[in-house]
DNA sequence: TGTAATCTTTACCAAGCGGTCAAATTTTTT
DNA sequence: AAAAAATTTGACCGCTTGGTAAAGATTACA
């Protein structure tokens, strides 16, 4: 899952914690840095990576700031694992859309899935959403293997277009209001249940989206 | 417009930047709020609030910090103006609802006006989306009025599905869906254009997504 | 158990930050 | 044109921030 000695060969690493100087990787090392990635998850989604700062982070983890840079090198290796690691699994659910399928099947379980990991992981959708938000300054990379996986995807849902399995609409734009209409309940969370107001209770508003979005694409994308 | 007394009544500003203290607004205070404010908004729109910097704000606007600071008392002053001006223009199209109107020609036509927007204002559209993402630390009292707007509309669009004007569906989700298809080309805009690549050109992916959500949403909520 | 490797802490630094002050300059008013 | 009012500037302050250095404490291994 992490390893400092790819993160080197990847890029920019010009200092190098002295944790990664060791012989091998050690108990300790394995066990603090699972800890800080999940503070660092924390404070990042909840302030954006300007906003967050290594004392926070460290705070969170339980250690002093000069024990977290043993384990890395700067507050931006930090931010960029997170960021690699979310886009991973973020894009899980579109890789698994299943050509053989049922066209308004598979897009019924996509779009269940997206919006169980916006109720399950609303920390890692901010985080990501932030850093879109300010030009994704630090992930050139990462939105050209987006690019990619969406073409192909694309592709798929025009032959099924093609086949009048479905509504021939814009595959890309599909894509996009599938994005955001999940990734909302975890983003907007606060204005979402500023608006529900006492309907919010619990997890209530993700059963209530849920059923909705089903009832949306599946009447608006369904061969007439 | 723009009123520091205004300003001060509603709360916080203890400490007044000296131009308040002027006996009446003078030429140079009207244009000079105005190439602060339009200076801000580029700058929190691409940084965030504390991404952003009195500096950076201050070399957009063509002066000096201090020379800024003449004008408004803190970084947070400016950064307050702006929310409440971008909330209130925000939500002018949801007002704009005629409960006498057709009830999917409404909802298209608000629609429309909603993606124009994020079109023509996305500073404004990323600003709000940089706030709320945060936890809206800064707006508590402005989704109140948000709540009440939302309610007095979720009541229209359930009065036409009662009279099976439309599919019945939730309100309050179909406002999220709305608001989180069209902004989405605001706010995560860099994203969009990484996907869609080349043919993102001009304007060309705002009309490709008004033909797409006209066909999504007119399918998804007519009466069957 | 002793020693080498690893981990943690205390003290620190330089740069960046939001904001102030008083003096100098410009604009408006008389 | 002089006086008053308003605006601009440069120098500065205290605090926060990302990050470092070196010594001390702990752990792993022979």
């Amino acid at each position: 899952m992490f390893d400092f000695y790819l993160m080197e060969k990847r890029q920019r690493a010009l200092t190098l914690p002295r944790a990664a100087q060791t012989k091998r990787r050690t108990r300790i090392q394995l066990e603090k840095e699972e800890v800080i990635l999940e503070a660092a998850l924390e404070v990042f989604a909840n302030h954006g990576f300007r906003g967050a700062t290594i004392d926070q982070i460290a705070e969170q983890a339980g250690m002093s700031k000069p024990n977290l840079l043993y384990y890395f090198p700067t507050k931006e290796a930090i931010h960029r694992l997170l960021i690699d690691q979310i886009l991973d699994t973020w894009l899980d659910p579109l890789r698994e859309i299943d050509e053989t399928g049922e066209p308004l099947v598979e897009i019924k379980s996509y779009i269940r899935r997206k919006l169980e990991m916006a109720r399950d992981y609303p920390r890692e959708s901010r985080l990501f959403a932030n850093e879109i938000l300010q030009g994704a300054p630090r992930i050139q990379d990462e939105l050209n293997d987006l690019k990619n996986l969406v073409d192909e995807k694309a592709k798929v849902f025009k032959k099924w277009m093609d086949q009048g399995r479905m509504r021939k609409i814009d595959p890309y734009h599909m894509i996009f209001s599938i994005w955001s209409t999940t990734q909302h309940y975890a983003d907007f969370d606060v204005q979402v249940q500023a608006v529900l107001g006492k309907k919010a209770n619990g997890d209530g508003r993700f059963e209530d989206a849920a059923r909705y979005l089903d009832q949306l694409f599946v009447h608006g994308l369904k061969a007439d």
